[in-house]
DNA sequence: GAGTTTGAAACT
DNA sequence: CAGTTTCAAACTC
């Protein structure tokens, strides 16, 4: 693939020196020329395969997701096919992201982030929620590019420069790459225009160069490989001709930076390919190690690509998408590279993959949790899973508070049904949480140990290794990844570990034997995530490989018991304490939907929902001597979260304790570090929360829902600040608020009665559940934009 | 690690 | 809707 693409190349560069033409603009500025032409090509792969993307089935989440292989099969397809929806889901993918990395937006984000690791997880991010936007977004791209002149020279200009110099290098680079792409002859006119535009718009002497750095850059972004190729391709010819001297400088530094600036690029635009990324990297060091990169990027892609086969892609990209899928897909890469960096030092290949492990350790992870999240997001699309994992993630870093966002995710994905509108929800979702997610990991990262996010960032599973990293072996994420069968981890000590940690929840393990972990009966399923390696369960069917039946007996669940995904403890307190108070008599800030029907272990046990969930029973609850220290049936222990501790003798208790200090800290200093940071969303992605809100959290509403309840959080952590809380599953009330205001008032007014409430009917409206709706919708309204259409709903 | 307890989920 | 069974987690040894 790559030889034929240089060959081309290479012609075309020459006869763009010989021109007078090419002369005249390398007079001005080398680059546009290359600009125009890269950028055709690129806008080309991009625009097309962007509309379908995001209308795409959910499956297209799950592509976003897995930008990796995205990327490897459009570099391939690029060069050679580019046939395949897939591939161009993947390019629209791409091009969200890069387009994401190129607009002042996204770019400063990594501009922002001084961290290298930062950068790249606000752009691996970004993208994916972009994508979601995007169908919209992906012509942004195009407009970007045709328009970016007026889109924002400066800011594009000061992406650029943040994004490096190198980008103007492999701008070239890319420019040239275009050219080799003879497929977009119309697209190449197209952007040609767009370049014109810019170059007179960057006329300016340093705009112009920025501006092209920038374009460059995310030519690069799109295709990596392409760009490796241009590189070379360029640096040869570029070389030879003198006109170049710009180009040549750009070059030089390129060959240094081109490292740095394919780790950016790749990082953003990828997000995940830790391959990719190295390779990029490495092959910066000169343009020698370029070519290495191509071929090693080629052989990654390879291997990494599961588009080959169908079955592999659905793996890969719903890995991606969910975090656990990561962990598998990511796995197989983090083998490669534990490998190549234990035997590295050989071969340029492996030297790449030191250098994301080395230099990448702040990439790698960063780009790690960008891509789980990323996975996640398709994930949550196809399966709660990826939401929850990310909430997992992020309640195991911060393992405070809030729980909010995994509700969205469950109901986006119990609707299942993917329909435009869920996609843009889902993409919405993702944003808000990858953002999240990232300021998160960010934060967390320094905070924590810095190192297991190295560490997960490999395998990703933010569930699980997030959450072991720190205390337990952040290795094992590692091993297990590799493929074995977690199996062979023992789930319940890991479990318990978690669950001593408080937080263990958010990463599920299940053990189940006989349910093929289809069933609510397996953690796993009813927090809406794909089981993962630590699991240990047998005949899974909760991968994505199975999506269709996870879907279709999540349906089932769901018909029976609409709730049935439904976060089952619901947080009024979290945002609005006050609020929350409202619908249960109980003290407690938080509510179990149903409310347990605990008999003999008083509620003081992890029997016990409600104590699990780390709430209060209510009078929902059916419980018998309930004895609840987060706030018993008859209302007894007030204020439950707090309360906990009296009674609390055990170690999940402790680690709720702990945790919930660790949470006030973290808030407290989140919500300082909020401005600078997205700690914030951050927060309350990783809080936890699975999951589930499914129920009837129709995936448009957890849309909107995820808006607002970032909001919401946001809210909370103003109001409430520090109160601890330990909850691992519940999700969250404001994000839910829609849809889990509903149900939870269900509850609690249908609870009287002790018995429990499916409540599908409460969703749609008994007084009592507007009641929970309007509380919830008050929370979420204030703090969120989005609001409107909850407030509408509410009303 | 194996076995028991527990309560939710599923089934009738 | 109630009762029973199944299931897997939680817990104990």
């Amino acid at each position: 693939m790559d030889t034929p693409d240089r060959s081309k190349i290479n012609t075309p560069l020459s006869q763009f020196e010989d021109s007078p033409v090419f002369n005249y603009i390398s007079n001005l500025s080398p680059i546009e020329p290359v600009k125009s032409v890269h950028i055709t090509q690129t806008f080309n792969s991009l625009s097309f395969s962007s509309p379908p993307s995001v209308f795409t089935s959910p499956h297209v989440n799950c592509h976003r997701e897995s930008r990796f292989l995205r990327r490897h099969n459009l570099l391939d397809a690029s060069k050679g096919k580019g046939s395949s929806e897939d591939i161009n889901n993947v390019y629209s993918c791409e091009k969200t992201p890069a387009d994401s990395t190129q607009p002042c937006h996204e770019s400063s984000e990594p501009q922002e982030n001084t961290n290298p690791n930062i950068s790249i997880r606000d752009a691996s991010i970004e993208p994916c929620d972009e994508n979601p936007n995007i169908s919209i977004e992906v012509p942004q791209g195009l407009k970007y590019n045709l328009a970016s002149p007026g889109y924002e020279p400066v800011i594009c200009a000061d992406e650029a420069d943040s994004l490096l110099e190198l980008p103007g290098k492999p701008g070239s680079d890319v420019s040239y790459v275009p050219d080799d792409s003879e497929k977009d002859s119309i697209e190449g006119e197209m952007h040609l225009p767009a370049l014109c535009q810019n170059e007179e718009k960057i006329e300016g002497p340093n705009c112009g160069v920025d501006d092209l750095i920038n374009e460059a850059s995310d030519l690069l972004m799109f295709s990596p490989p392409n760009m490796k190729e241009a590189f070379k391709d360029i640096n040869k010819q570029l070389n030879p001709s003198t006109k170049l001297t710009n180009l040549r400088t750009l070059l030089r530094q390129s060959a240094t930076n081109d490292g740095h600036q394919m780790h950016i690029v790749d990082t953003v635009a990828s997000g995940s390919e830790h391959e990719i990324e190295n390779h990029p990297c490495e092959s910066g060091a000169a343009t020698d190690t370029v070519q290495r990169q191509d071929k090693h990027n080629n052989v990654a892609l390879v291997a990494s690509n599961p588009i080959e086969k169908v079955d592999d892609k659905l793996v890969y990209v719903t890995h991606r998408g969910i975090r656990r899928r990561c962990l598998d897909f990511e796995m197989a890469s983090v083998q490669r590279k534990n490998l190549d960096g234990k035997s590295n030092t050989n071969s340029s290949a492996e030297k790449s993959d030191e250098m994301d492990v080395s230099k990448g350790k702040q990439l790698l992870p960063i780009k790690h949790s960008g891509d789980s999240r990323k996975c996640v997001l398709p994930g949550i699309g196809l399966h709660l899973n990826a939401l929850a994992s990310l909430n997992d993630c992020k309640n195991i870093k911060i393992e405070t508070l809030l729980s909010g966002r995994q509700p969205n995710l469950p109901s986006s994905s119990s609707s299942l049904q993917l329909s435009a509108s869920q996609d843009h929800q889902l993409s919405l979702v993702p944003t808000s949480v990858e953002k999240d997610m990232e300021q998160s990991d960010n934060e967390v990262q320094p905070g924590e140990d810095c190192t297991q996010p190295l560490v997960h960032m490999p395998g990703e599973d933010c569930t699980q290794p997030l959450v072991h990293m720190p205390g337990e072996d952040c290795t094992q994420p590692l091993v297990h990844m590799p493929g074995e069968d977690f199996q062979q981890n023992s789930p319940k000590k890991k479990r318990r570990r978690l669950e001593q940690d408080g937080e263990g929840e958010s990463c599920k393990r299940c053990n189940c034997k006989k349910s093929k972990c289809l069933k609510l009966y397996c953690e796993c399923f009813a927090a809406g995530v794909y089981c993962i390696e630590p699991c240990s369960c047998r005949d899974c069917f909760n991968k994505p490989i199975h999506v269709d039946t996870v879907l279709q007996t999540r349906q089932q669940i769901e018909s029976r018991n609409p709730l049935a995904f439904a976060p089952k403890v619901i947080r009024s307190s979290d945002s609005v304490p006050e609020i929350g108070d409202d619908p249960n008599k109980t003290p407690a800030s938080a509510r179990h939907k149903r409310g347990c029907n605990c008999k003999k272990s008083s509620c003081l046990k992890k029997y016990c929902e409600c104590y699990q969930g780390g709430v209060g029973c209510s009078i929902s609850c059916r419980c018998e001597g309930c004895k609840n220290t987060y706030g018993r049936k008859d209302g007894s222990v007030h204020s439950g979260i707090e309360a906990k501790p009296e009674e609390e003798t055990e170690a999940c208790e402790r680690g709720v304790m702990e945790n919930a200090s660790h949470k006030t800290e973290t808030q407290n200093t989140e919500d300082h570090l909020d401005h600078a940071l997205p700690t914030t969303p951050l927060r309350l992605s990783r809080s936890l929360i699975p999951l589930p809100f499914s129920s009837k959290g129709k995936p448009p509403r957890s849309f909107v829902t995820t808006i607002s309840s970032s909001g919401l959080f946001v809210s909370q952590k103003l109001g409430k600040s520090s109160a601890p809380r330990s909850q691992p599953k519940f999700e969250m009330p404001v994000q839910t608020v829609p849809d889990d205001d509903s149900p939870v008032t269900c509850i609690k007014t249908s609870s009287p009665n002790g018995k429990r409430i499916s409540s599908p009917n409460c969703d749609v409206g008994s007084s009592p559940t507007r009641r929970g709706g309007r509380k919830l919708i008050l929370q979420s309204i204030p703090s969120f934009p989005s609001l409107t259409p909850h407030n509408l709903r509410s009303d």
